[in-house]
Formats: C-alpha cells, structure tokens, sequence
DNA sequence: ACGACTTACCCAAACGATTGGGTAACCGAA
DNA sequence: TTCGGTTACCCAATCGTTTGGGTAAGTCGT
C-alpha cells in the first residue's frame, strides 16, 4: 500500500506514536517482533490499536533508516556471468524466490566473466552494503574468494564450485557419468566433448566425469577429441568444426557441456551434411526449454537450476546466521530425446 | 575496496575527520561535490589530504546513511514478466549498464506477468525506497500505472507501452509492417499470425503494423488466422497446431511475433511434415541469438534490446530530475534468413 | 582604522528506526 | 507495611550522512 500523509510525505513511526498519544520506541517493539517482544512491551490493546492504525495508514517500515541501525540491510548481491545466460537467468529466479521467502531482497549484476568486472562488481556490492554475496560466476584461478574470505564477507558459490569455499551446484561429474554411460550403451566407441572454459567448474566436472566414465568403461578419448569453447552457440559451433576438421576417424557422437555449444554444434554438423540423431549423436546439458523444442529435440542433462538457486539462498542465510555450511551438489538427469536416440554399431 | 578499520567496522565519514582532525561535515563537503561545493568548504590543501586519506583507508559513504537524510537512494526497481526470457534479460543488461553508468543500482523483479504478482513487486520496490520504477510488464487493460501516477510514483515503461505513460520499446508497428512487406514480396498471398498475448502491446502493435499493411497492400487475412498465444515455445507450437488445424487453405507462411513462438511453430510444421524454409514460411522477432544459429536460421525483426534498455534509464532519469519525457520509439530492422528466404508462387 | 568580504572551517539538527535502560503504578505475598 | 515482581510504558542515544547556519581570522579598500 506504502501510503503517505497529508502533506505527501511517507508515513512514520513517529507520525503512528503521535496519533496514538505513545511512543515511537513503544509502536517500534510493538511492530518489530511478531509478538515474542511485543509482549511485555505493550498491553494487548494497544498492540492491537497500534497494528490497526499501522495497517490503516499502510505503515512500512524504512529499510535504510532500520539497517543503518542495525547494520544489516536484508539485501543479498548476486553475481552473474550474464543474465541473458538462460541458465543463469533460472537460477535466479530460484534466487529471487527464495530470497523473498526469507524477507531479503537480491541486486544482480553481470560480470561477463571478466576478472576485472568481477571485482568491480564485487566492490559495488559490498559499497550498497549488501549483507552477503551469491557468486556465480566463480573462476577456479581466481584469487578473489582467497580475499573476500579473508575480509570476512559473507558469500557462497552458486552454479560453480570451487574446492574450499560453500557451493550450491548441480553434480557435474555424476552429469557427465550419465552421458558417457548413455553414450556407451548405445554402441558409440568413437566421441569428441566440447568442453567449455577450463575457469569453470562445471565445463570442468562434466568433462571430466565424462572422460573419466569413458575410460572406465574402456573407452578411449584422444587428447584433441576434447575442445574447449565458449558456452555459446557461436563457441560450439566453432568447437564442433575443430573437432570435424582434426578427428579422424570422425566422431559419431558429441557431447557439449552446454545446450547452446550443443545447438551451435548441430548446426555445424548439418552444414557439413551430417545428420543430427542419425549420422552423429549430441547430447547437451541443461535441458534448458529449448532443447525439447529443437526442430531435432536435443538429448540433455537436466540440471535442478531453480533448486540451485533456491539452495544458494538457504545456504547464504545459513551462513548470514553464523551457522556451518556444507556445500550441495544436487543430482542432475539425463533426458534422451532425438538427437541422441538412435543405436550404432561398432 | 571497501577497507575497515582496526577493530573490523567499516570506514566512516567520522573516522576520516577525527584522523585529520576536522569535522565531519567538511570531510563531507570535500567528498561529497566534485569541486563545486568543496571550492568554498575547505582549502586546496586540506581537500587534498582528505581526498588522499579517504582512497589510503578505502573509505566508501554508506548509502543508508546518505539515503537516509536525503531521502533518495540512487536505486531504481526494475519489474520484468520473466528474466529467464532473453528479450527482456538483455533489456536488462543495457539498464544495468546505463544505470552504473549514472551512479545508480538497480533491482529487478518477476511478475510472471501475473496482476497480483506486479502489484505485489510494485510496493516491495516502493517499500525499499526505489528512486522510480521502470516497468517491463506493462498490460494494456491494468489499472495499476494509473494509480502510480496517481501516487506520484516515477516510472517509466520498456518493451511494452501503454498510452499516456512515457516508454522506451522497439517501433512494433513499424516491425510489423516490415514482415507485410516482406511476405508479400515473396508471392505469399496466404499467411497467418501467431500473436502473443492480447494484453501486451508488444503482441498487438506487431500484428497491427501487419495485418494493416498486409491489408493495405491488398491481401486478406481471415480472423481465424490471426491467433492468440503465449509468448513461448510451448505457445508458439500449440497456436501452430491450431493454424494447420483451421486454416484452409493452409497457409504459406506464418508470422510469429516472438521468436521463442516461432521455434515452437517449426517444430509443429516438422511434425506435420512440413519443410520450413520450402513449404512454408517463418519469421518471428526480436532476433534473439539463437534465431541465426537454429538449423534452418530464422529470419527474425530485429529489435534494439539494448538500446532500449539503456533508453528506459535515461528516460527514468529525466522524470526524477523533474523534467519533461517523451516516449521513445526505436526503429528495428528485419533480418531475413533460410526460414523464409525462398519466393513461393500464388 | 574601520567595515565589508572572503576563506576555511565548526556546530548541531535532522533523517527514521532500534534498543538498553529506566520508572511509575499496581498486585500479591510475607 | 514493605518488598519483589509484573505490566506497560517512556527516554535518549545511536547508526553515518547531509546541510543550513554560524564565526573567527585574515584581506582589502578607503
């Protein structure tokens, strides 16, 4: 409602106290605390007149005046390679969620994956006095965690891991596992990864579980059958080339860390005249909406990323509460759909 | 950098002066204006260690504070139907962008385009203080801009526009009527509209600047060719369906006024072993990144996303300085591509 | 030598909420 | 009667900045 007084301005405790003959500190204790302070603080009568008139005048609080008493502004910053990243753009609408249901409010900002942007960003944060940080563009080679750690700024990890610090994400190796297994039983000894930035975590763990699935399996993967690539559709369009251009014998199945390398990658193959879910398998991850809707639907790893958001905040608040924290790897599931549907043979 | 002192608070306004030996007021005078107020408020020399002392200590105002005596917070609230939908995501970049570049921070909510949604996002942005608003999730048939204007609230509209207030959107009409254009200088003489959600006026300006023109330019559009849908692929598929259903005879291309609608509708064409691109035609808008990358490459009206973005702050920014605002239109510019880049004969 | 300016500051009151520490009034028990 | 304990409040300081209004000291003109 946020209404305001006669004269325009915004409505007050003081404004509440004086209409009720009482004192501010008194509608204070009265408002603030469910009812665990309010009792004791005020009879029942007057708690009741008192939230009758607050809610008639559509008191709300003033969150700067109240943090710059408390310290605490009830605000959580969040940190994002690019919120037009699909996959970014869900978890923090996990985020957002959350973080209403705890009665905080989230700034985002883009870092683009720029270290330089990502301290910039970080400072800008922490200059709005934000009570932690979500980060979710963490790059393992970075010294910036070392740091915040060190200043005692309350933040965990979201979408990336990186060993040492709390992180919500999704278990990209067991997602990995899932599709070097899927890949296997349907006849495929021949496979090339297009396997995003080596700064990331997750182009890392799901490569790696792959990888390391595959030779378990008693596969084999020759080094240049593993590219890595910006997670775009550009990036794995260009990936896809690199790997029909020096593979021999051609792959007859790729797996891209990512639904947009994924879709870049299909349109490298058709335009090499290869056809996706007969000639060569993809399989993405994500399974973001679109990989269901392609022209040729595209098998992937679905990954929880509303749930990842909605445990980073938890985790956050966790460690706002001054409680321990461990990190949460949620499981992933694979989703076979055209791309990859179809049985070779050695 | 965002320092502490010794004993772990952060570095206040205070500290700096009894360093120095001043008072806190003329530190603030010295921080505070570039050089316009601080000419006046202290010598050369005593600025200058101020100014030396506040970077040496990291100092940084706390905006609580600030906001607190001059009423405004330099945040402005963003609301979105969905930020996990590209278009308005990178909308949201370029006011991310502009804003930072004004001094500003801005918060950004979810609607889900849901009226109780907006209403409830609209007074948790007020209740946080937001200097004003830019609304990204506009319906044409809701009261709720009415009685923020009422209220004295400042704001300003992106991406969809609503007589009467001041917006930043892509010229839809224009968008429109160059797809006409187009369709009809193919040889198309048969064509339906997948049209999004009546309440947006991106929906309607679209399919306005369409079937005008269409109709100025001679053709007929039956009123079962004009279909309303949801903005995503899911709704895109389902109005195709009803298309193929309905129409007779079957039309020879299609104009979806979003491109997440028009992979839908390729993928209802596929299923009815239509050849995109051959048999019939697809255009949709916005010119997402993905549109030039699906394989068969979308042709798509491109609309200035960013710029919009960037637009709406300025525009936010000139009805908080109080001055006059005019909506601003820009122009998009239509990329033709496989999808329909064949001429058909009547 | 006197008033008028200017310079370079200081003072104190806000802004709105929170919170530790009162205290007056009343009740019941010893 | 006195004391302890409640109840139902009030008081005042505080968070970190900003800002309107001082004022003492120095400069300049006459």
């Amino acid at each position: 409602m946020e209404e305001t007084t006669a004269d325009g301005r915004t409505v007050t405790l003081k404004d509440l106290a004086s209409e009720l003959g009482i004192h501010p500190s008194t509608v204070s204790r009265i408002l603030h605390s469910g009812s665990e302070v309010a009792r004791g603080a005020a009879s029942v009568a007057t708690a009741e007149r008192v939230r009758e008139l607050a809610r008639k005048r559509g008191y709300s609080p003033d969150p700067q005046a109240a943090g710059l008493r408390t310290r605490r502004t009830h605000l959580m910053g969040v940190i994002v390679p690019r919120l037009s990243d699909l996959v970014l753009a869900i978890m923090y609408e996990g985020i957002d969620e959350a973080a209403a249901d705890l009665g905080y409010s989230t700034f985002v900002m883009n870092s683009r994956d720029d270290p330089e942007e990502q301290r910039r960003k970080t400072d800008s944060m922490l200059a709005r006095r934000v009570d932690g940080l979500i980060i979710g563009d963490a790059h393992l080679d970075s010294g910036l965690l070392q740091e915040l750690a060190a200043r005692k700024v309350p933040f965990v990890l979201m979408n990336r891991r990186v060993p040492g610090f709390p992180s919500a994400t999704c278990d990209d190796v067991l997602g990995g596992e899932l599709v070097a297994d899927h890949l296997w039983s349907m006849g495929h000894r021949n496979v090339a990864v297009i396997a995003g930035e080596p700064y990331a975590s997750t182009a890392v763990d799901r490569t790696a579980g792959f990888v390391d699935r595959w030779r378990a399996l008693g596969g084999k993967i020759p080094r240049n059958a593993v590219v890595w690539s910006r997670f775009d559709t550009a990036g794995g369009r260009e990936a896809a080339e690199t790997i029909l251009a020096h593979c021999n014998p051609r792959p007859t199945a790729l797996f891209a860390v990512n639904d947009f390398a994924a879709i870049g990658a299909m349109g490298a193959l058709r335009s090499h005249g290869l056809g996706v879910g007969r000639d060569v398998a993809v399989v993405g991850f994500n399974d973001t909406s679109l990989a269901a809707e392609l022209p040729i639907p595209l098998s992937s790893v679905r990954s929880p990323m509303l749930d990842i958001g909605r445990t980073a905040v938890q985790l956050l608040k966790r460690v706002l509460d001054g409680r321990e924290v461990e990190s949460v790897r949620l499981k992933p599931v694979l989703c076979v759909r055209e791309s990859s549907d179809f049985v070779t043979s050695v």
